[in-house]
RNA sequence: GCAGGCGUGGUGAAAUUGGUAGACACGCCAGACUUAGGAUCUGGUGGCGCAAGCUGUGAGAGUUCGAGUCUCUCCGCCUGCACCA
């Protein structure tokens, strides 16, 4: 550390104390400036592997950086664990707080598309601007472990991992539909279509299958359910995680198809059910549209035209257009029936959109009388309701209890569970069906015809199929291209890049081609947090040593709109590296929380469109950065959304000033009395505690409860008022700094230890109990904590009002809550 | 449609997890002060009422000595839905 950017050029501590002497206005300004450049020269927040100590791994998501720059909800997620990582520092922890950047997207890509600025030169411009307003916020994070996702010496593990992926059987080639645009001739993202057309020109965009790399999530689907159990994930994200998995236990029975007459097509028709045990309610049969039966047996129908243009009319639809829409609609597979092998009855198939091809096996068995879905489209198609269970009334709709099956067969009389096995049994000893585990999650897919993507490490060869490219080539780095459209096939822009495409088959020799897909953007980010561990590794994407010691993240902070796709391909990816032997834990992260969005002041989402965009460097400009900190912490409830108020702020911004100002009446010989202790304990515990809990809201108030009491004193003892200043350091480093220093300190405010508190001081010792009389307030009374029951109740019968109402009435019963409240029942 | 969440003064909210509803702020009202500042300080501020008191946490019911908190029904709002990240 040097001693010239310590004292600002001033030979001793106490020259520029004296100087400091003559400014008594708040300059948020030079404060800010002046210990952000401390910290930076004596890399404050550098930290390396110390076994002597015990780690903390603090985590936020690292942000997109788009070209809007920072907006002001990114702070709020960063501030809340900058005050996690600092009190966690100053407790004594070792403590890892990284910042990186998720650097391939789509909106660079449609930047160069538009302009023709490369987006390698776009994202770093973009990087740069993140990282000065990062820095002019104060967070504490070790800026020599900054990474990013489209650096090549990251995105070259990214890709050693998705071969690790294809080894293992995880990776794999498959048809899936797309957007697809017809007249620009693009495959588009679900957010460019708009009311199911085309973003850029308008036109109707239909579904288009295409053959994708897929990774099989699936396989992991049990493990990413079961391992939750020990992880200190909120509630939410636990059950939203568990719901989006969606994993359910049924059967799969087949079904033969037939003519009209009852002769067998030799087709079987395989549904996937959760209720077998409904099987003798089935009335009608309904297929996804797009099911490969119905072009297999196009020609049976005798309506084959309408049957078509309903399929075509589907693949206008997204699936959750298909979903959303409650209004069923449908095509009956004229000249084919489907017997049901329970009782061997005939009944009518359909195609309908409300199938889903990727869910299950793509068709249903409809039991109408007990499925609401399935009654509407009964109902409209006016198909036969058969009741199965007893219970309700299938009149106006249908009865999705449980009850005793009736007309039912073999299966009458019996409950749920018994329905569940006779049928399974049945359905396997005449070998038309099994028992069956079903996922709502699919496999991830993995392509994008996209430039701004790791490139995919494959190459194709006609004698040896898809082969990865040896691990001496690696980084596979994105090759020039002409331009950054598609081709007319929609295939991606690196279909352009000439001679790149050529290669040899790293197994034959022979000529290959190489894939020109890219990566989606979740591929880098399922990762990241294991390269913050070791970031400039050139042998291995982080050594063992590090994983060893920084792994697992002990504390991860993110949006609720990651819950279900980043978080959930992280734990996946982590798994799988797991399960290579690559990584030390089975699972990323211990803890996971999430914070609510930052809404305009009138509600709205922040966007340029509505113009209510809020700008960090206008708040930071105006109001300095440990403004715009604490009131970040102090908006609302962490973990809910907030309205932004530039008038809240204000009374923040009038708190920091006061905590300035208080340091007038600080007296060197001043001794704190009993009250002051109990004031500053009941202060240090509660600042301690919501802080652990995240509920920084009510820790500010906690501040600002003790800043009111201190005002309120002519002299300030030095004790309160550097509690205060360690206590508002997480929050307000630079202030805490400055105010530190002008103690007489020359060490960082910011490495000096955490307060304690005395569990006896914290409490008061004297307590205010509540009396009541049948549960309505009649009057507080004051006793000694921990006073005497008996004692207590005397003082409560002792009120004059408990005197006055209590007069001539029976006394049935009186509780005393210790030191809380005492209830008289009286009639 | 499916899934998750939220609902308390004029506003943002708090409530030791079943025990004094509205802490802490914003705003507003009244007053003080003057280096006229984005001031600062003091007092007041859920509603009705002169008061005693009554009433009050989206609506309705229930459990309890006691419910913002637990249970059920209903209403409203927000978020996500797999190629935005």
């Amino acid at each position: 550390m040097s001693g010239k950017a310590r004292y600002n050029g001033k030979e001793s501590f106490a020259e520029w104390q004296k100087e400091w002497a003559l400014e008594d206005r708040y300059n948020f300004r030079t404060i800010e400036d002046k210990w952000q450049k401390i910290w930076d020269d004596e890399k404050a927040y550098k930290v390396e592997i110390d076994k002597s100590k015990e780690k903390f791994y603090a985590l936020v998501e690292f942000p997109y950086p788009s070209g809007a720059g920072l907006h002001v909800g990114h702070p709020r997620s960063y501030t809340a664990l900058d005050v996690i990582a600092r009190k966690k520092r100053m407790q004594g922890f070792n403590v890892l707080y990284p910042m990186g950047f998720d650097a391939f997207g789509l909106p660079a890509e449609n930047y160069a598309i538009k302009t023709g600025v490369h987006p390698a030169v776009s994202t770093k411009a973009n990087i740069e601007t993140f990282t000065r307003q990062l820095k002019s916020l104060g967070f504490s994070f070790d800026w020599d472990r900054c990474i990013s996702t489209c650096d090549p010496e990251y995105y070259k593990w990214t890709q050693w991992m998705f071969i690790k992926l294809f080894e293992k059987g995880l990776a794999y080639k498959d048809k899936i539909a797309i957007n697809w645009c017809p007249s620009c001739k693009v495959g588009l993202a679900n957010e460019e279509v708009v009311n199911g057309c085309c973003e850029r020109c308008g036109a109707q965009v239909v579904r288009k299958d295409k053959e994708q790399w897929m990774v099989a999530i699936t396989k992991y689907a049990d493990r990413l359910i079961d391992d939750l159990d020990d992880l200190d994930f909120i509630d939410r994200v636990k059950s939203q995680q568990v719901n989006w998995i969606g994993r359910s236990e049924g059967a799969e029975l087949d079904f033969e198809l037939c003519g009209e007459d009852g002769t067998a097509l030799k087709k079987k028709m395989k549904v996937f059910t959760t209720r077998p045990d409904t099987a003798f309610g089935v009335t009608y049969m309904v297929m996804a549209p797009e099911h490969k039966l119905v072009s297999e047996l196009v020609s049976k129908f005798s309506n084959a035209d309408e049957v078509q243009a309903y399929v075509a009319e589907t693949a206008k639809k997204s699936d959750l257009q298909r979903t959303m829409d409650d209004s069923k609609t449908g095509v009956e597979l004229k000249g084919i029936k489907a017997r049901n092998p329970f009782n061997n009855t005939l009944i009518p198939v359909f195609i309908s959109d409300y199938v889903l091809t990727g869910y299950g096996t793509g068709a249903i068995m409809a039991v109408p009388a007990h499925d609401q879905r399935d009654y509407d489209f009964a109902k409209k198609f006016n198909l036969p309701i058969i009741q199965v269970l007893e219970g309700g009334d299938i009149s106006e709709k249908a009865w999705e209890e449980d009850g005793a099956h009736i007309n039912s067969g073999f299966m009458n009389g019996m409950n749920k569970e018994d329905g569940m096995r006779a049928a399974i049994d049945y359905a396997t000893k005449n070998g038309f069906g099994n028992s069956k585990i079903n996922y709502k999650l699919r496999d991830w897919v993995f392509s994008r015809q996209r430039y701004w993507g790791e490139p995919i490490p494959m190459v194709y060869c006609e004698h040896c199929g898809w082969q990865p490219i040896p691990e001496s080539e690696l980084p596979l780095t994105l090759p020039e291209v002409p331009d950054y459209h598609p081709n007319d096939e929609g295939e991606s822009p690196l279909s352009k890049a000439g001679a790149w495409l050529e290669t040899t088959c790293p197994k034959c020799g022979g000529k290959a081609r190489r894939e020109t897909d890219t990566m989606p953007n979740w591929a880098g980010s399922s990762w990241y947090f294991l390269r913050y561990c070791d970031p400039h590794n050139d042998k291995e994407f982080a050594s063992k040593e590090a994983l060893e010691y920084w792994m697992p993240v002990d504390w991860y902070n993110g949006g609720m709109e990651h819950t279900t796709l980043h978080l959930l391909y992280s734990r996946f990816w982590h798994k799988f590296l797991y399960d290579c032997g690559l990584v030390p834990t089975k699972e990323p992260y211990c803890k996971r929380t999430s914070h609510g969005m930052i809404l305009a002041s009138n509600g709205e989402k922040m966007s340029k469109s509505r113009g209510n965009v809020v700008n960090p460097d206008d708040i930071v400009a105006a109001y300095g950065a440990d403004t715009f900190r604490l009131y970040e912490m102090f908006i609302g409830p962490f973990d809910q959304v907030a309205m932004w108020s530039e008038e809240s702020l204000m009374g923040v911004y009038r708190f920091v000033g006061k905590v300035f100002a208080l340091f007038k009446k600080v007296m060197k010989d001043v001794k704190p009395s009993d009250k002051d202790l109990r004031a500053m304990h009941k202060c240090i515990k509660e600042v301690t505690e919501r802080i652990d809990q995240m509920k920084f809201n009510t820790a500010v108030s906690a501040l600002m409860s003790y800043v009111n009491y201190l005002s309120d004193k002519q002299e300030i003892a030095p004790e309160l008022y550097e509690t205060l200043i360690k206590l508002l350091c997480p929050f307000t480093p630079h202030l805490a700094e400055e105010m530190w220093a002008r103690m007489g300190h020359n060490t960082l405010a910011v490495k000096e230890s955490w307060p304690q508190f005395v569990k006896e001081l914290a409490e008061d010792n004297v307590v205010t109990i509540a009396v009541q009389l049948n549960g309505k307030m009649r009057g507080t009374i004051e006793m000694p904590k921990d006073a005497a029951k008996d004692e207590v109740e005397k003082a409560a019968f002792a009120l004059e009002n408990v005197q006055r109402q209590t007069e001539g009435k029976e006394i049935r019963k009186v509780i005393v809550v210790p030191n809380k409240i005492v209830n008289i029942v009286a009639a």
